[in-house]
DNA sequence: TTTATACATCGCAATATTACGATATATTTT
DNA sequence: AAAATATATCGTAATATTGCGATGTATAAA
């Protein structure tokens, strides 16, 4: 089928499936990283950066966008886009609460 | 396409994009947070559990299992499935990191 | 006003994912 | 040994993703 149930899950599980997922793509984890690196960002930097179409980069950045991992402000002629700090803070919260669950288990 | 290049991309990046491609997706989310909720982990509650063929769970335990976000043991007849605490572990200060590198920017 | 620059969007082809039923396998229980 | 239980794998259909070139749009420079 190849169609997700979505409405089968909590509105949190399809929300951090849906970032996971478009943290799901090596492009996509270069472009943060590159964000990262940078302090400034412009998608032209990008396009020389990665070994990709522009047309392919501006998707990814459309799914970075949507996902609510980065941001874009249109600056000029070009546009800025910068990482989503709390989408971020959000991620590493969740990832931390299951350490302390896994620690609490008696299981294995 | 429809085929990542994969190889332009660090071995770093390529394993954090499918540790998070792993994740991508609800069932799989709700899956790990079973695991975390009952501490004893065997598949077939699972498939009672969700509202998924029998066929279409193991597919995504198999998914967890080669993305190392889950182990399994066998257990006479059934399999003990619990969480690989250190590849949460890993996602963890990933995501710390990140944080970290975003509070040093001036950007944005 | 023309031209250049920086993206975004469209349309398409190749491939991957999701889901399921059917079936295989392997371990218990009877 | 036969039946039951638990899980894995296979085959297949529906849909999604990836990537690119071509083209659209909007701002800035000439």
């Amino acid at each position: 089928m190849g169609v997700t149930k979505t409405n089968h899950f909590t509105d949190q599980q399809n929300k951090i499936a849906s970032i996971a997922k478009a943290l799901g793509h090596p492009a996509r984890i270069a472009i943060i990283e590159y964000l990262l690196k940078v302090n400034a960002c412009i998608c032209s930097d990008i396009v020389d950066e990665l070994p990709l179409a522009q047309s392919t980069i501006s998707q990814h950045l459309k799914e970075l966008k949507n996902a609510g991992l980065i941001k874009g402000s249109i600056e000029g002629t070009s546009i800025c886009y910068c990482i989503e700090e709390t989408t971020f803070a959000m991620l590493k919260q969740y990832f931390a609460d299951i350490i302390v669950s896994v620690n609490n288990q008696k299981c294995c």
